[in-house]
DNA sequence: GAGTTTGAAACT
DNA sequence: CAGTTTCAAACTC
């Protein structure tokens, strides 16, 4: 299928696909703990013995590949396939399939998917029901969906574009998941095709991975031993020798494992397609790669564990829309324990296109000027399945376009003029099947729809999220069809630590043609569905599975981070929900209760201040504070709506509120956009006071002169957009994404760690630290211009301030305080000892001679009288006396006078015992 | 609110 | 790597 909106070459020939994995041990991972995804080392790069562990999971994926015998196949459909594809053209397209025990399936098609749920023993995927998701344009190749089938390890077969996913039982114990990314070269878009018919073959990579890596044709973008690194405590990433980043999750239980693997040259027409995950071009890997488009698939496959029911198996793969775009059927077939319950698309797409995305003020006019021209093909993002009634009343989302092209964990620059426009909405057939029921979930795009997320779920009303650990920072997302409020509206999450914003867009589950959100059947009532991102930001989507069991996925959008991060449900009887979210902070975990679900660690930890209405034309939107969220939620769970005074007044008497800007939707739709933030801006920007959890919410920023594109600036530093703030000559937006990239890799490249959270965990323990310490002079470190105490956190060795007296909690005032303590309780168990000695010298001094036994032998009491105890305190004062004479310490002192205290006691039995010896003759 | 202080970031 | 400058936040008045 020709690309429209590239008239580029197609792809020489030879395009291969490469696979890669991924995997790590499961119990390398403990519930709900992300950290350990961080690498042992501490430089965080991976040895090449780190890589054999890494590489293991391949050995398995190896035998696929001898069973499927699809490589190379892949890359030759994708030869014919790549359509007008400009030479240098990257795409990727990430696919995520989780399969848990029962074969649900969820389909996303997103820059990134999350799969919460990973394969832990057994997963079987067979008779998965077929989820076909068109693409955005037709392609007039057929779309068959690739089928594989693998005995004895998860199968999957996905094409860059025709995905199609068969599963078969699968046996195989996975330690981890494993992280499939299947990079072809192709061009994604139209040729190819995965049908039945002309099954393209994607070879599940074999060999290692850096034999896989180098194995890549053509547009290689890995040829050489990736240096891995981690940035975050969750992300790892590879960064080949060409300077591509590539970045890898590590497989866990309880986690999803995202690989992601960028390659080939970036160019702006790259950037139309969606940038799933967080990759980093830098330049074209070879030369060939420059001459040709690549396209990567990425497949995570992870079933999940426990034999969770309602688990549902989300399927997501991000395409670049020019690319992808021809309706490519991602088709997914499971089969579980003959119990299919794929939730696949069920609610109803929810697209925007790019004006609406301006009128929304995600886009600036000039920007949606360059983005529209540069692609015709239409991205459509899939957001949610809200309504049981899927295809029905699409809500439209807005996607901007940049979000879709770049990712929003992307930090290079990424050029704007390529960007394709986020057109169209696409009309999402899901039907969710119940336990062991099939579902076919069709989507399909109207035009070349881009597809971030798909996903179907109805969030419980009164789901909350909130950050364990930590942060414990709560939002509840609407779900209930009473939160009227939040539909359509989107919600602005800021992960803490480094974290970024988070833009999810409220679907209630009202039928209204703007919100889709409708009800179907008892269990499902909304879904919360992932939202633009402004540039750079990642969707978030949301979903819930059934009121019982819920599933959320987050998608982050949010502004470039170095890091992805993926949150795995942790309740294992309930549909795990799913969150995927940068990586700048350090451990996210979600955490499904019955309705709650936790994002642990500063996962969600600040959110962002301000609420923005975005005009739309169909519908308004509304940028919600994650605080305003749970408001919501809590609005939802009553059934009046409150006016906006209200929610401000509700929202003042939250804590983790900073300074929100809440308007109300309406149907004027008021003009505030995004990006012009300063209009937004609240005229008082307030102070807000640290959340529960002792993390200081986001503050504005006040820059001046460094245009926020400087870490002087913590928006840019936390790797948000601003928003709200009161910055002059901004340029941390999307109108500047380009400069912004740019200042992003700067920082980068002065710091890899720039953007990573400062106040991490520290080696022992999980107390917080500053990483790199602080440098202070004259404060004392007593004041918030010292960044641990403002971090409430005591100095650490890290540190290399002067005159430090921040070390009230700290660990060396601890341990004094500690032996203090410990001194003082010996102390008193030596006067305890003391005392009792004591009191039985004194018991057997005064007891009254017992009557003369038969035998007429007296007991050694009997010699205790007032003289003897008299002797034996004049030789313990003695001892002690000596002791303190010799200067002896305290506790020696104690020590001889016990010791002399013993030979007093010796003596007075062995004197008991010799005068009974000589009275016994008598 | 203006001015000062402070320390991180950026620069040399 | 150290010293200096720049910058924005914190603080003081």
């Amino acid at each position: 299928m020709p690309a429209p909106d590239t008239g580029g070459t197609k792809p020489p020939g030879g395009a291969r696909a490469v696979v890669e994995t991924l995997g790590l041990d499961a119990g390398a991972l403990g519930d709900g703990d992300l950290s350990a995804l961080t690498l042992p080392n501490s430089s965080d790069q991976f040895t090449s013995s780190e890589l054999e562990t890494l590489v293991n999971i391949q050995a398995e994926l190896d035998r696929l590949n001898s069973t499927v015998g699809v490589e190379g196949t892949l890359g030759e459909e994708l030869e014919g396939g790549g359509d007008g594809l400009t030479a240098g053209e990257t795409v990727e397209s990430v696919v995520t399939v989780v399969s848990d025990d029962h074969g649900q399936c969820d389909v996303a098609h997103s820059p990134e998917a999350i799969l919460p749920e990973i394969m832990e023993e057994t997963t079987t995927m067979e008779d998965m029901d077929m989820h076909e998701i068109g693409m955005s344009t037709p392609s007039p190749e057929a779309v068959d969906p690739l089928q594989q089938q693998e005995t004895s390890t998860n199968q999957f077969t996905s094409v860059t574009n025709n995905l199609t996913f068969t599963s078969s039982t699968v046996t195989s114990k996975t330690t981890g998941s494993s992280i499939v990314v299947i990079q072809s070269p192709v061009a994604s878009s139209a040729s190819v095709t995965a049908s039945g018919l002309n099954p393209t073959h994607v070879t599940v990579s074999g060999g290692q991975l850096m034999g896989k890596i180098s194995r890549m044709s053509g547009n290689v973008a890995i040829s050489s031993v990736p240096q891995f690194q981690s940035l975050g405590q969750t992300l790892v990433t590879a960064k080949s020798a060409d300077g591509n980043i590539v970045q890898l999750r590590p497989a866990n239980l309880n986690r999803p494992v995202i690989a992601t693997s960028t390659a080939g040259n970036l160019t702006t027409a790259n950037l139309q397609g969606i940038k799933p995950l967080q990759t980093t071009t830098k330049r074209p890997a070879t030369g060939t790669a420059g001459q040709m488009r690549n396209v990567f698939a990425k497949v995570i496959i992870t079933g999940n564990q426990q034999g969770q029911q309602g688990q549902p198996i989300m399927l997501a793969a991000s395409q670049a829309a020019d690319t992808f775009c021809s309706g490519q059927p991602i088709k997914i077939i499971s089969g579980g324990t003959g119990q299919s319950n794929v939730s696949l698309l069920s609610s109803p797409t929810k697209a925007i296109t790019l004006a609406q995305a301006q009128q929304m003020g995600l886009l600036s006019p000039t920007k949606l000027q360059q983005i529209l021209p540069s692609s015709p093909a239409k991205q459509s993002i899939i957001v949610n399945k809200l309504m049981s009634s899927p295809v029905k009343s699409p809500t439209k989302i807005m996607m901007p376009a940049s979000s879709v092209v770049k990712s929003p964990t992307k930090i290079l620059p990424a050029p704007v003029s390529g960007v394709t426009q986020l057109k169209s909405a696409v009309s999402i057939a899901s039907a969710i099947g119940g336990i062991g029921g099939t579902v076919t979930t069709t989507v399909k795009p109207v035009l070349s729809p881009q597809k971030v997320i798909i996903r179907q779920g109805s969030l419980k009303p009164g789901t909350i999220l909130t950050s364990s650990s930590a942060t414990g920072q709560v939002i509840r997302i609407p779900a209930t069809q009473n939160a009227v409020g939040t539909s359509g509206s989107i919600a602005q999450l800021q992960i803490p630590g480094g974290r970024q914003l988070q833009y999810v867009r409220l679907v209630s589950s009202s039928g209204s043609n703007t919100s889709t959100v409708m009800s179907t059947g008892k269990s499902r009532t909304a879904a919360v569905v992932p939202v633009s991102a402004l540039s750079g930001g990642k969707p978030i989507a949301l979903a819930a599975m059934r009121t019982q069991q819920q599933t959320l996925k987050m998608v982050p959008i949010a502004p470039a981070t170095p890091a992805i991060r993926t949150v795995v449900p942790k309740s294992a009887g309930q549909t795990g929900q799913r969150i995927l979210i940068p990586a700048s902070a350090p451990v996210t975990q979600l955490r499904t209760g019955s309705n709650v679900a936790t994002l642990s660690a500063s996962a969600v930890n600040p959110i962002t201040s301000g609420t923005t209405i975005l005009p739309s034309g169909t519908s308004s939107y509304v940028m919600l504070p994650a605080q305003y969220v749970q408001q919501l939620q809590t609005q939802s769970q009553q059934p009046q709506q409150q006016t906006p005074q209200q929610q401000q007044q509700q929202q003042q008497q939250q804590h983790s509120i900073l300074n929100t800007h809440t308007v109300s939707q309406s149907s004027s739709n008021s003009a505030v956009s995004a990006d012009s933030h300063h209009q937004s801006r609240p005229s008082v920007v307030t102070r807000t006071t640290l959340e529960p959890n002792g993390i200081r919410p986001r503050k504005p920023c006040n820059c001046t002169k460094s245009q926020c594109l400087k870490l002087y600036c913590d928006c840019f530093a936390n790797g948000e957009f601003c928003h709200m703030c009161n910055c002059n000559n901004c340029f941390n937006n999307l109108e500047h994404e380009e400069d912004r990239q740019r200042a992003i890799r700067s920082c980068l490249e002065r710091n890899p760690n720039a953007f990573r959270p400062k106040i991490g965990k520290g080696i022992v323990g999980d107390e917080r630290r500053h990483n790199k310490g602080c440098n202070c002079k004259r404060s004392g470190c007593l004041k918030n211009y010292c960044e641990c105490y403002e971090a409430k956190i005591p100095c650490s060795n890290n540190c290399k301030c002067v005159g430090c007296r921040n070390v009230e909690e700290s660990c060396d005032k601890n341990t004094l305080r500690d032996l203090a303590e410990a001194a003082e309780v010996r102390v008193q168990q030596q006067t305890a000892i003391k005392n009792k000695l004591s009191a039985q010298i004194q018991d057997i001094a005064f007891r009254p001679p017992p009557p003369p036994p038969h035998s007429g032998a007296r007991q050694p009491f009997n010699f205790m009288t007032q003289e003897v105890l008299d002797a034996t305190c004049l030789c313990l004062l003695a001892q002690a006396e000596e002791a303190e004479r010799m200067d002896n310490s305290e506790e020696d002192a104690e020590r001889f006078i016990i010791e002399e205290f013993g030979r007093c006691l010796v003596q007075i039995i062995e004197c008991a015992t010799k005068t009974e010896a000589n009275s016994l003759p008598m």
